[in-house]
DNA sequence: AGGAGGAGTGCTCTTACGTCA
DNA sequence: CCTGACGTAAGAGCACTCCTC
């Protein structure tokens, strides 16, 4: 089993990933994926990966096609509204988006769409699409980093106050701090699914050794001197020196007492009983 | 052409609140 | 009046996506 990327793999580790978005896209109804992160700090060696064919894995629908079947997920939800809140979001969105521009001093431009001071001034000739890429000065992002690094998420006051220092609507900052978090997972996940690579190949290799090893074993069993068929308690064997040992009275009179530091060795297995 | 990153969209989860038995 | 169950609304966060630079 090989992978070569994110795309081409996901983990069944707790590890849940999103494979390519290019990916054939049938219209499942989505299910919440469990935190990457959090179960990534104290995996087991012995822990197993597989190809993800998950059906639950997450589908979305892209907004301009989607939809259809998003309204009829939302009956799912515990506690949540029963009814689809499509309309509401995008109301309750709106009516913040207002009641935050208002707020924001700075900002007087009535264009929901216009994403900093300049840009509203440059709107004027009007721009295409009424969208307009935001480009955060060098000293904006650096803010940003430092209060990223403080907390990960804001809460609404520190937001406002960030907003204010920045000359940006805290819709922005918001909209800031979500995709950092997004894209510091996707890191972060990235990473250890190449310290998984790397801790499957030493599994596998330890595997194919030990089975090695255990071949060895055998054969050595199947030609057996007359020693060997004593209890298996009281004799050992250095697999790698491969002399007998007598573990009740090897250290006082058995022939076969070994000194040697064996160069048989794995943090996975016992050491070699006899040496 | 492809990557970076800002922003839109829809969803889940949690919490607060009102209603009712 | 108190209490638990239930429905609803609002807010936050996330995954996925689009789109601009």
């Amino acid at each position: 089993m090989e992978f070569e990327s994110l795309s081409d793999a996901g983990l069944v580790l707790g590890l849940s990933l999103n494979a390519s978005p290019s990916m054939a896209t049938p219209n499942y109804i989505t299910t919440k994926q469990p935190c990457v992160t959090e179960t990534m700090s104290s995996f087991e060696p012995s822990l197993t990966l597989g190809l993800s064919g998950d059906p639950n894995r997450k589908v979305v629908v892209g907004g301009d096609q989607g939809g259809l079947c998003r309204q009829d997920s939302t009956v799912i939800s515990g506690g949540g509204s029963s009814f689809s809140n499509v309309s509401v979001k995008r109301d309750r969105e709106v009516g913040s988006e207002e009641s935050e521009r208002v707020s924001n001093e700075n900002i007087s431009n009535s264009r929901v769409m216009s994403t900093s001071v300049d840009d509203v001034e440059d709107d004027d000739d009007g721009s295409i699409n009424g969208r307009k890429k935001l480009r955060l000065t060098k000293p904006q992002s650096a803010l940003l980093e430092e209060a990223f690094k403080l907390h990960t998420s804001l809460n609404p006051k520190q937001k406002q106050e960030l907003a204010r220092e920045l000359k940006l609507r805290p819709r922005q900052v918001e909209v800031w701090f979500q995709n950092r978090r997004a894209r510091t997972k996707l890191k972060q996940t990235e990473m250890d699914f190449e310290q998984l690579k790397k801790c499957c190949e030493t599994l596998r290799d330890d595997n194919r050794r030990l089975h090695k090893e255990l071949q060895e074993l055998k054969a050595l069993k199947s030609s057996q001197p007359f020693y060997m068929q004593l209890p298996a308690a009281t004799l050992t064997m250095c697999p790698s020196c491969e002399r007998i040992g007598d573990t009740k009275s090897s250290a006082v009179k058995n022939p076969f007492n070994i000194a040697a530091k064996p160069h048989y060795y794995n943090s996975f297995t016992n050491p070699s009983a006899a040496c």
